[in-house]
DNA sequence: GTGAAAGCGCTAACAA
DNA sequence: TTGTTAGCGCTTTCAC
């Protein structure tokens, strides 16, 4: 592990100024052909690799946007790693059965940067640390995706929105900060007039929580066209906290199981479905279940689900296309985006099967 | 977007000078309580972000990892992020089947990074741009992990592991690099040893591309295995170039289906079901279909898929620990590590289902 | 077309 | 315990 070459060291070997080799990467075209041609040898020959922090120190920017993701969920045990025997090994222990949604918008930011010839900085952080995380981050990169599974709308954002360029993504949100959302009210409304019209159901639930401005917003819509279809219009969302299967007991023993569960995410219909298998509810023989994101999983699983797809790919490019517009226009003020989204309908709601993948 | 407040700023406000800064935010315990006291007081009122390419430069290393995929699959195209109209796209098109196993190792980095303190940089590297993209995210980290798939046994990486920590993985090697691999010989003994002796199967065929080293270490062990127990081997694998269909079709003619398709990956298995689902050809009645791998897709279709599971996101953990031993201690040898597998037997094989997702 | 030199914001000796 | 100071390796005017 030899301390690298710099400049100096490839300046010298060439024969040139700093100032030349500096120039032979950044602006080829400053440098005289033969000149270039000799600095790329020295470098080559030297193994030469430019100092990131240095750039961006001298710079001002550093060529790297960050994705942070609030995330809610449990931390993996520190011994995770050393876990090596198979034997002893539940198969399903580290067994994650999503692409989930963030994933999937993860994928959409790191194909944009790339192309952009951003580079991609990842961090999780837990509520407990997100301060820490997000500052340690919004000193690495030129913008800041954030992706908030959920709560954290405590996290002061402002004073790093003031430096850098922050997008927010599926948040709540004044117009301070820029976002980019999806049309949750437009989707649940066509799902839900799906179900009434199409399928003639009346007796409809919304399972799962609403800790966040987008579920919340769906929970909102899913109401709103129950109230403007004149059909009876649930309180409260069911499960909320997860409880699929002791509310599916209880509606079980009341024998009060509705046409359809409208669950907030597809995460939660998928669990909500593997509940009901285990209760011998048949799906959608004796009660609809329909999710919401389009989460890769759905489509996989038998029935498949019939769900409102969010366009989570161009969401994670939305978001870097609006962090890179005011990174090079500093003073511009907020944008933001609202993408829409899809009906999704496959058999969980009764529809007919579809291909379960494309050819 | 104000320039932000430096060290400076933050050390005259406090009225202490830099020093003291610094040392407030990286040492704590070497200065007084209330010294610290004012110090986060002054950066609080300020907005104080520390610039991580200072810190880097000063530093002598940057607290972050590197993780490169180097990328053979074709580039989406440019105007996809702009693509938002629902009516007119095509709900498959911007699918994606997996989780791919490099998704999966890709979290279990992630994971581990942030465990460990450390951010973590990602990149994709199409081969045509590899050298460019890591040269560029060398210069940037403090280690990286390098995850090919496939080809690329041309990109010299020699030099910078001259420089920094590097640690391969599923990939090929000497001694002269760090890498972390599975046991593909031992996973695809006993996948095969399971048709043969369980399911008594003779005419097995493998399946997929073999173009990178894992790939031909499950085909010689194929081999091998099939050979070991008399059985007929065959010379090739089939559909080596992804044309399932053609393959498939060809063996219908000739009434030549054989008994097991053992696919090099998962994914191929995936894509060839759901071909022989297109030919109606009933798997496992009518052929038995394997993977390798263990991805979740495997796991949320009908029938499962048999497959051969590598330890997805152990491996990513077992990257970060590699390069940051090695970084905490520059002039280690190289060292390497192989991870077991997991035979995970479901229904493809003929065996009997199990619980489609864990409760 | 090329070079000299002044920072960029921070860390870490070394002094005090 | 705190301050002074010398870089870290690069980019970027401004001269030549």
């Amino acid at each position: 592990m030899t301390k690298g070459p710099t400049v100096y060291d490839v300046a010298e070997r060439a024969g040139v100024s700093i100032a030349t080799v500096s120039f032979t990467f950044r602006r080829p075209s400053k440098v005289k052909e033969s000149t270039r041609e000799l600095v790329h040898a020295a470098a080559r020959e030297l193994g030469y690799i430019p100092s990131g922090s240095a750039r961006g120190l001298a710079g001002g920017r550093t060529g790297a946007l960050g994705l942070i993701s609030l995330d809610y969920r449990p931390v993996p045990p520190l011994e995770f790693a050393s876990n090596h025997d198979p034997g002893s090994t539940d198969p399903n222990a580290d067994f994650r059965l999503f692409p989930l949604f963030v994933d999937e918008v993860q994928r959409g930011v790191e194909q944009e940067c790339w192309r952009r010839g951003y580079a991609v900085m990842i961090a999780g952080a837990k509520p407990s640390n997100a301060e820490a995380v997000l500052t340690d981050i919004a000193g690495r990169v030129d913008g800041l995706a954030l992706f908030f599974s959920g709560m954290a709308d405590d996290v002061d954002l402002r004073h790093i929105a003031e430096r850098l360029p922050v997008v927010l993504m599926s948040q709540p949100g004044d117009d301070t900060l820029s976002r980019v959302c999806v049309d949750n009210v437009g989707g649940m409304r066509a799902l839900i007039q799906h179900l009434v019209q199409v399928h003639g159901l009346r007796d409809l639930r919304f399972v799962g929580p609403t800790f966040d401005s987008d579920r919340k917003e769906r929970f909102d819509a899913f109401r709103a066209t129950l109230r403007a279809a004149k059909l009876p219009v649930p309180r409260d969302p069911m499960a909320a906290a997860g409880n699929y299967r002791e509310a599916i007991a209880d509606l079980t023993h009341r024998q009060a199981i509705p046409d359809a569960f409208v669950c907030v995410t597809d995460e939660v219909a998928l669990e909500l479905m593997d509940t009901l298998r285990e209760a011998k509810i048949d799906v959608p023989g004796q009660v609809v279940v329909t999710g919401f994101d389009g989460i890769v999983a759905g489509r996989l699983i038998s029935p498949q689900l019939t769900t409102v797809r969010q366009p989570m790919e161009a969401m994670g490019a939305t978001v870097v296309r609006l962090l890179i517009d005011r990174i090079d226009q500093p003073d511009a003020s907020t944008a933001s985006e609202t993408l829409p989204v899809q009906l999704l309908l496959r058999e969980s709601c009764g529809c007919p099967p579809q291909q379960p993948h494309p050819a």
